[in-house]
DNA sequence: ATACAAGCAGAATAATTATACATATTTTGT
DNA sequence: ACAAAATATGTATAATTATTCTGCTTGTAT
């Protein structure tokens, strides 16, 4: 329950401009998942969202952009969404269970890995293109190791 | 004044675990330096700082990382080419100098927000096809917080 | 089956943070 | 130097967020 909670939230703030707790309840009321704003400030602070303030001078909850401790923000997710991760060419593929390819995708997203040009969520399959062999290689390495 | 105060900020935020605007305030006075919790928010609004949840379950004051910075790159371009931003349906219908689309348009594509489905320019028109309704209201109002 | 422990979440509330408003201060143009 | 405009700040308060406390539910060992 609360872990596709978790997903969902990080979807939503990738995807929105949630600016408060409220406005991510509401978000997620629409979506089907009833909770209230105290479990939303618990969430946030597992997931390790930051409110920050952006450019239009509004404020936008985000994750948080911490060197290497990003990953382990994903891990969790990553290890119960991924079964497999392999390359061809310079195309990384990942499966995952059903459903929860966005999920997984979006976490893929957050780490801004500098070798992927780019991801493409199914269900339960992502393409993630590379620049070349190399780094889709050393791509499968990196997300090998961290639902591994 | 304001200057070396938010110079001090920074300092003091690298330096110390600070968790709480009157924490900071506190290291504040110790400096010398007499403000208010109010001025401390908004000096910290315009850092662009953010609250981070920490690994020992407190939370932080730290510098923002990136995220939207992108934003930045495209600020120039589109506040030169854009004059105004509209939707109907799922459609969001950029107006721009003429001459001008094409490159406001390569640089919404750069931002890949992910409700916009796909992107058409003309000469000074920008067409964006958006999944639906909600998705270009979005879209318009992040693009108008853009040019704005 | 029962007791116990662990984790989760809601309600209420405490704590914290952002802002509306009113002044003061600084800057700018003449 | 002066007035006008812009910027900065404090006060008070509104808005938002974190946490305490409590009751559930679930799994586990006795």
């Amino acid at each position: 329950m609360k872990k596709s909670r978790h997903e969902l939230i990080l979807e939503l703030v990738e995807k929105y401009n949630i600016s408060t707790q409220d406005e991510l309840l509401e978000k997620l009321h629409e979506n089907g998942v009833a909770v209230t704003q105290a479990t939303v400030s618990r969430d946030i602070k597992e997931l390790r969202l930051v409110k920050q303030p952006a450019s239009n001078g509004q404020y936008k909850y985000c994750v948080a952009a911490g060197s290497d401790e990003k990953y382990m923000k994903y891990y969790a997710i990553f290890a119960e969404s991924v079964t497999s991760v392999d390359y061809a060419q310079n195309i990384c593929l990942i499966k995952c269970h059903p459903g929860t390819a966005n999920a997984a995708c979006a976490a893929i997203d957050a780490l801004s890995i500098p070798e992927i040009l780019g991801t493409l969520a199914g269900d339960d399959t992502i393409f993630i293109l590379c620049k070349n062999e190399r780094s889709a290689q050393n791509t499968k390495r990196e997300l090998e190791a961290l639902f591994k």
